[in-house]
DNA sequence: TTTGCGCCTTGACCAAAGTCAATTCAAGGG
DNA sequence: CCCTTGAATTGACTTTGGTCAAGGCGCAAA
């Protein structure tokens, strides 16, 4: 089976690093260096990107499709650490480590994804200081979202993550009814989660009774935030208008 | 009662942030400029150092004593977030962020604790490149363990993270018979860990019962590291000699 | 030495989530 | 339109850890 169409090396403008606030430090001459590395593919659902461990010579920006991020232990079992959407980058932080991706990628859904030489980076950061200050507070905001969710995993039980999941969809200001869709199946949420897809299942359906949220497959429909707001970030730290969504992995 | 003594500004020699890794890259004149306004002050136990979400002025350096970093949530439970030991630094990431303490902090033994001006640190930082590169990978190792620790929580059960816990406080490749002194209570240890005290007692048991240590009040005998690591390291992502042990909060 | 206060342990019970297995549902291919 | 396949749900049961309450242990002050 052909998991993997190659393109050409891409133009400065389709580059899709020029578009991320992490970049916007970066004269053209860096983008310029970078776009003729840089490498489109696409990839079908279940190709593996790289392993936990692999030596690692580029990071990737995914232009279209879902990367699931996991770990798996000596017994087998798998850790999802995160579930990205596209936008997004992947594999960035491997420049401050050892040059061993610290977590494997699989492509969830089909997707198309450049990828860049890392060490390109490392040397526009070793001299670029508003490029390394951006990543610092990129980084930051990242381990907060970690910490926030070691806190969650802790204090708020299934139902609840689901319903914070759920609030982190939607623009945190909104009014009145929103509809919500999943923007992935119910297994990588769940997997995201930290639970089971049965205890999902069955968190889904209570939270649906407890805050009488109105589910239809992977459509969700509110009729206000504060349903959930409610029930939700009571079991949690941060007051509601949750702060820094965008950004993700590094 | 007095909680709290204050002592002069430090001298240079005495500074301790000049001894960290993290500061290597820095000229005497940064820490001259720091130890002018460095305020040692000793605080005993109970004693709040701030509160999530007070205006960070300062960051800390234990000198001596444990300093327990933690969140409260609306409800009303805590969640523990680390447990920092004398050479640690503390809320150093708050220059990257709004200006807001990321967590609580409580005195939870005796301490000794410099504070140094969080606005010093930002100048320098924009300037100082070097400064910055170290706290990329400093702060990418703390993210590391903090995305670890979601794994733990995930896949490790209660015996288990208590064996994981005992095997990062010694020499990582030690040979032969080790005894372990716990660096603090079981209760903050549980805390720590994420679980209750009842409920680290019981692990504790049980892991003795499996792995045959031996245990005596705060005090914990192997025979050998293997015996811990068999048992604990199964259920984890990365091979035992675990890396990255050192440096903690940020 | 006695007393008192935390810390720690233990028991009984409960609640939440994981596991295993059976079944239903939905989407895409023939 | 039916069939296949994977996703999702549901039920029954187990396991793990949390909760509540009662005691025990040890250290330090009186």
């Amino acid at each position: 089976m052909q998991d993997c169409i190659y393109t050409a090396a891409e133009s400065v403008e389709r580059s899709g690093l020029k578009g991320l606030p992490l970049f916007k430090a970066c004269q053209d001459s860096f983008f310029q260096k970078m776009a003729k590395r840089a490498l489109t593919q696409k990839h079908s659902k279940g190709k593996i990107l790289f392993l936990h461990g692999d030596e690692a010579r580029y990071f990737y920006f995914i232009q279209k499709g879902l990367v699931r991020l996991f770990r798996e232990t000596l017994d087998g079992s798998q850790v999802t650490v995160d579930i990205l959407p596209a936008g997004q980058v992947l594999a960035l932080r491997t420049i401050f480590e050892d040059d061993l991706y610290p977590y494997s990628a699989e492509i969830v859904e089909n997707a198309e994804i450049t990828s860049y030489p890392l060490s390109y980076l490392k040397d526009e950061i070793q001299t670029n200081n508003t490029l390394a200050l951006n990543m610092l507070s990129s980084m930051s905001r990242c381990k907060r979202r970690k910490e926030q969710e070691i806190e969650h995993r802790e204090i708020q039980n299934a139902p609840q993550r689901i319903g914070c999941f759920l609030l982190r969809l939607i623009p945190q200001n909104k009014e009145g009814p929103v509809t919500i869709h999943l923007p992935y199946d119910k297994t990588l949420v769940a997997a995201r989660l930290g639970m089971q897809p049965e205890t999902f299942s069955r968190a889904l359906s209570k939270l649906k009774r407890e805050t009488g949220i109105k589910i239809k497959g992977a459509t969700i429909e509110l009729d206000t935030v504060q349903q959930l707001v409610q029930f939700s970030c009571a079991a949690c730290s941060s007051e509601f208008p949750c702060k820094d969504l965008q950004q993700r992995e590094f």
